[in-house]
DNA sequence: TATGGTGTATTAAGTAAGTAATACACTATA
DNA sequence: TATAGTGTATTACTTACTTAATACACCATA
């Protein structure tokens, strides 16, 4: 599995493990049932110690997205689409909350807010078609 | 000028109060040229030490919004409109820009996120209303 | 049942952030 | 120029977080 850390960026590492783990089951790059990389294999990789690693996983299965069977390994969690896409939903609900409360608290109105939107969006299609 | 402070939620005082003083500035409630709170009179009242109060002073400084006189106070400062536009603009752009983004990776279609988007801003709107 | 592969609990070291104590510096003005 | 009111620099305490070291617990299976 691909992994990119930073260990310069301040960012934790086990939260920049988690974040990406997170976004592959997401995308299903990672699918039910699979098994994730072991604990001891990724610190390797990663040059890591594995409690790192597990500390990231812990956080996965609190999530309901990993389970972990002691002894054997970690998998994802067989979660019906309907499930994920509810994980899926109070993430993205959470999110447009915020924005849609700072754009009343600074005064935008709702179209200019959409306008403001919808250039993101595009733009940010566009950026992840030229990186193709 | 009223102020909340929830000493455990975790959130440190001084953003707390940055945030406040923040919205007060940008929803005109502190205008041009009023002086803020004394730092020694807002740290009594929020029981709190004077140099909490002056870090967040510290950084609303940074942000160009307040300017210190030395042995005087602390002062609104007195930015014209069209730069208060633009740190708004700037404010709201980058969570709207964190809310296309999201939407892109999970999936969530242009047209599904502008229905949330409006479903948050009008609840939020009619939730304002109900509080008055 | 022994072994090698899994993950984990406990403990501790290092670092950064938040807050506070204290003494100090600047300004207006009586 | 003395004083009372402003904010500040320095220092240090506390706490939480991140990571690591070590020894341990669980499981499949030869």
């Amino acid at each position: 599995m691909l992994l990119e850390i930073d260990y310069h960026s301040g960012v934790p590492i086990y939260r920049q493990v988690m974040r990406q783990i997170r976004q592959q089951i997401m995308t299903d790059g990672l699918k039910e049932g699979d098994q994730l990389e072991t604990v001891r294999d990724l610190a390797a990789r990663l040059k890591v110690n594995p409690m790192t690693i597990s500390k990231a996983y812990s956080f996965l299965e609190a999530e309901n997205l990993v389970e972990r069977k002691r002894g054997v390994g970690l998998f994802v969690t067989k979660v019906k689409k309907s499930q994920l896409t509810q994980i899926k939903s109070e993430l993205f609900d959470n999110i447009i909350n915020k924005a849609a409360i700072t754009a009343i608290q600074l005064g935008v109105s709702e179209e200019q807010a959409i306008e403001f939107f919808k250039k993101h969006y595009n733009d940010y299609i566009s950026k992840q078609r030229r990186q193709k």
